[in-house]
RNA sequence: GUGGCUGUAGCUCAGUUGGCCAGAGCAUCGCGUUGUGGUCGCGAGGGUCGCGGGUUCGAGCCCCGUCAGCCACCCCA
């Protein structure tokens, strides 16, 4: 074969396409019942848009290109700026509350490995123009109601959560210069993933100092409010900080997904323009990368060239939870293999015609109903519909009696349990849905 | 971008110290006597052994390169 599917890109066969679609529905289906609306953006944008954010470097994680106007573009590799730039651009007009989500297929040029693919699709839920912690309550809860949505317990995944406002705090009372904070929260994000050895390893390289940093890392080990508070010994700048954590914790208890959200101030996320309540969804286990990852990040519309607004909101990426679906057995019967309802065959000669006329009844009914090419025996026919994955298989036969014009009747066999029921009249099947099983 | 491991049918793999025509299971398709599937039996299709070069009388097996996959690093929006 000359060609092959890109380096870290996937051919969507039918098998594989059922997967995406279950994963892409129930992110709608749970967006849109939790009060989101869906946009979407163009599959490319000025590179400019992206790189104001990240800095030049990102530009090498990025496929790039110029067109033939010399303009710089870039594949998406998020669609934050995007969502950005629409929100800026109609801030004053757009009817509030801004709860809006997509599922924008990215595109990122880094080398592939489990979990992470050159191209790959992301749900993006974001909450625009409210301040207080309800709105990231909204969006932890729209993510724990996905979780429950494709049968992942609370045994299976988590939300873990964090406050950078806090760790900021505590690197300011350690005596931490301003300066040095942003790459001191880069490095505390990796805490979790290094041993202490390497930790202090890349401190040093960092040029930040143990004992401030120390300050943080106690402040991650804790494990509750109550610990944070004796640690920071009830500053006055932070006391706000901590009610707001603790109402947050309290409100995700209320709506019951207390059980899937943990506190944990180790999330810090690598991302400098976090401003609040952080978050992550791992597999218990974490044997995987994150599922899932939000926050709040209040500066962003700003700093793409927007007005002030404060937002937060989270992404979830298809390739992990698509690995995680699949480890912890959670895909639906009619996912692994495809579905039909009725698979109609012609039972005797002369026959086929009706066929064609009930199959085309079923589908107008919204059945998915289908027949065999081949005019063959039904033992034949039977297996077809087996392999398709019938859940019915209906066989259409004629009747005459006497005079009498041929009437055609129906037998119905479920293929799960073999029962089968004979002598239905294809008229009154089609008008009575009582009779469709 | 860097490093390690791997690369034989759609999938999972066998393939003896390099030696005649490259194998199995699963999957796919067909057949199993005018007829009710899944099980079972028989059969068929499908591979220039990732690709390119080299060593050799001879390479799936050895060497080099390249591409891809996996894993880790960088990064993680």
């Amino acid at each position: 074969m000359k060609f092959k599917a890109v380096k870290g890109t996937r051919d969507f066969y039918p098998d594989v396409m059922r997967l995406r679609n279950y994963i892409v529905d129930a992110w709608r289906r749970v967006s849109l019942r939790n009060g989101f609306e869906e946009y979407d953006a163009p599959i490319f944008e000025y590179l400019d848009l992206f790189t104001i954010k990240s800095g030049d470097e990102i530009a090498e994680q990025l496929f790039h290109f110029t067109d033939r106007g010399g303009r710089r573009l870039a594949i998406r590799p998020e669609i934050t700026p995007s969502l950005a730039r629409m929100v800026a651009a109609k801030i004053n007009t757009l009817p509030r509350p801004i709860k809006w989500f997509s599922v924008p297929r990215l595109c990122r040029a880094e080398n592939p490995q489990k979990g992470r693919l050159r191209e790959f699709f992301q749900w993006n839920v974001d909450i625009i123009g409210v301040d207080g912690i309800q709105a990231d309550v909204e969006c932890i809860f729209t993510a724990v109601d996905f979780l429950r949505e494709v049968k992942l317990t609370a045994d299976d995944a988590c939300v873990r959560i964090g406050c950078r406002p806090l760790t900021v705090a505590s690197l300011e009372m350690a005596g931490m210069p301003e300066d040095k904070i942003e790459a001191a929260l880069a490095l505390l994000d990796k805490r979790p993933k290094v041993t202490a050895e390497v930790f202090i390893k890349l401190a040093t390289a960092a040029g930040l100092d143990e004992k401030q940093l120390a300050a943080a890392c106690a402040l991650q080990d804790c494990k509750s409010i109550k610990e944070i508070q004796e640690l920071m010994d009830g500053r006055e700048n932070i006391a706000g900080i901590l009610d707001d954590l603790r109402e947050l914790m309290k409100r995700l208890e209320q709506m019951g997904i207390g059980d899937y959200c943990q506190l944990d101030m180790s999330i810090v996320r690598g991302l400098a323009y976090y401003t609040g309540v952080v978050y992550e969804v791992f597999d218990r286990k974490q044997s995987l990368r994150a599922v899932a990852g939000g926050g709040r990040y209040d500066k962003l519309l700003e700093i793409v060239g927007g007005p002030a607004a404060s937002a937060t909101g989270f992404g979830m990426g298809d390739v992990v939870l698509g690995i995680l679906l699949d480890e912890k057995g959670k895909l639906p019967e009619d996912v692994l293999a495809g579905m039909l309802d009725f698979f109609v065959i012609d039972g005797e000669d002369g026959t086929f015609e009706k066929v064609l006329e009930v199959v085309a009844a079923l589908r107008t009914r919204g059945y998915a109903a289908d027949y065999s090419f081949k005019r063959q025996n039904i033992g034949k026919q039977m297996r077809e519909a087996n392999r398709r994955g019938a859940r019915l298989a209906m066989i259409i036969k004629k009747e005459q009696q006497g005079d009498q014009p041929e009437e055609f009747t129906a037998s119905l066999k479920n293929l799960l349990t073999g029962e089968q029921r004979d002598g239905i009249s294809i008229t009154d099947f089609l008008n009575q849905p009582t009779l469709i099983p």
